[in-house]
DNA sequence: CAGGAATTACAGTATTCACTAAAATAAGCA
DNA sequence: TGCTTATTTTAGTGAATACTGTAATTCCTG
C-alpha cells in the first residue's frame, strides 16, 4: 500500500472518525435525509450538523439534492457503504438488517 | 446500531485515522516489528513512533511482547486485520497479497 | 558494574478541531 | 412584499492533538 493511499484513507477515515458523523452515515445507510430529519435522532443544533455534513462533502463522502428548501442528503461512496456494512458486522453481530 | 456502539467505533476509527498509524498497522498485518524496524519506513523519529504505538495500545489494537531489549509489537485485535484487508480490497484495488 | 542500544516518559509549543451563538441566505406561503 | 422555515456561514473560544527535544528507564554485553 502506497503512502499516498494511506495519506488518502487516513483523511476519509478520520472523516469518518466523529461519532456525530458516523451515526450520520449509518443513519444515511438506507435512505435520504434532510438536515432537520438528522436533527430529530442527533442531539445537538441543525448548525453542527451542517458543519459535520460539510466535512462529509468536502471529503466527497455524501452529496446533496435539493428541494423545496429542504437538502436531501445521501452516501455516494459505495465504498464507504461497504465500510459500514463491514463495521456493523464486525462490531455489532447482533445488527440486523 | 446503538449509540454506545458508535461512540465506541467512532474512537476505534479515530485512532486508525492517522496516517503514521494507519501506516503502522498496515505494516503489521502480517508480522511483528519492533519500533526500530517501524521506524526504518515511517519517516519520523523513534520517539513519536512510540506515542502512536502507544495510542494504539490503549485501544486495544495492538499488543507487544519482550524480548531482549526490543519490544515486538502486534495486532491482536481481529476486527481491525479484517478492517485492513477490506479497505484495502475497496481503495487499493491493484493490491497484491 | 560500565557502556550502549532500544524504548519510554515528560514538557513545551503550534496546529487543528468542535461547539456555540449570531448573522446571512434561500425558498415557500400568506 | 413580509413572514416563517430550513439551512448555511462566520467568528470566536476552549479543548484536544501532534511533533520536537530531552531526560529517564530497561536490559543486553563485555
Amino acid at each position: 500500500m502506497k503512502d499516498e493511499q494511506i495519506e488518502a484513507l487516513a483523511k476519509i477515515l478520520k472523516s469518518m472518525s466523529h461519532p456525530i458523523r458516523l451515526k450520520i452515515l449509518c443513519l444515511l445507510q438506507n435512505r435520504e435525509l434532510s438536515v432537520g430529519d438528522i436533527r430529530k435522532q442527533v442531539e445537538t443544533t441543525n448548525a453542527n450538523i451542517s458543519q459535520h455534513l460539510n466535512i462529509l462533502r468536502a471529503q466527497g463522502i455524501i452529496d446533496f439534492r435539493k428541494e423545496a428548501n429542504f437538502i436531501y442528503n445521501r452516501i455516494t461512496d459505495k465504498r464507504i457503504l461497504e465500510m459500514i456494512v463491514k463495521m456493523q458486522k464486525l462490531f455489532c453481530p447482533d445488527h440486523k438488517e
